[in-house]
DNA sequence: TCGTTATTTAGGCAATTACCGAAATATTGT
DNA sequence: ACAATATTTCGGTAATTGCCTAAATAACGA
């Protein structure tokens, strides 16, 4: 859990997750919004894999990423267990 | 919002954040629950402090370290923005 | 196989972080 | 005013982070 909050502490990778949120999208399509280098922005995409938020998976020459659902719900777990709010409240 | 996630990137912050979810503590007190150097930990309390994520008081020689609820919710609320779950359902 | 496109890895640098011990500051009681 | 206690600030160091450009890898189509 230590490195789900971390990989959430900076605000471009918070900001790929909020991509990923709509739909999975490939590494190309990710880096067109964000005014930064590729290989900075692979090096915020293996943070967030390390961390299982995200899952890849090559399609041919493109690599798409998709949202780990269930480790964010996980997360979120862990955030409510600290900010109040007992229980879950699915 | 950034410092707010920057805060709880560290395990150490998030424990004390723990702690003080219980009740109110001083700085001493905080700091028997942790094998590090009081200095360090005082560097900890600054970070939460500038995130606004606790609120201090000083109490004759002790400073009272309090949790800051609103913030935490309005961090948790930001959380779920990514976390799925839409909606703050209070 | 060769060239092209998509992505990552490598190498390097500046800034930040986390930690410590020593010293400084603040408050209280004598 | 002084001594004792609580906490922070200072000065320093080692490790990590975030960023870049250049080079390497992977997959495809001609």
């Amino acid at each position: 859990m230590n490195k789900v909050f971390e990989a959430l502490a900076h605000p471009v990778r918070r900001d790929i997750l909020k991509l990923l949120r709509k739909r999975a999208m490939c590494a190309g399509d990710i880096a067109e919004h964000f005014p930064i280098a590729k290989p900075t922005l692979s090096g915020h995409f293996t943070v967030l894999k390390n961390a299982d938020l995200v899952t890849t998976q090559r399609q041919g020459t493109t690599i798409m990423y998709h949202l780990n659902m269930s480790v964010m719900e996980e997360a979120l777990g862990a955030f409510m267990a600290l900010a109040g709010n007992k229980g879950k409240e699915r």
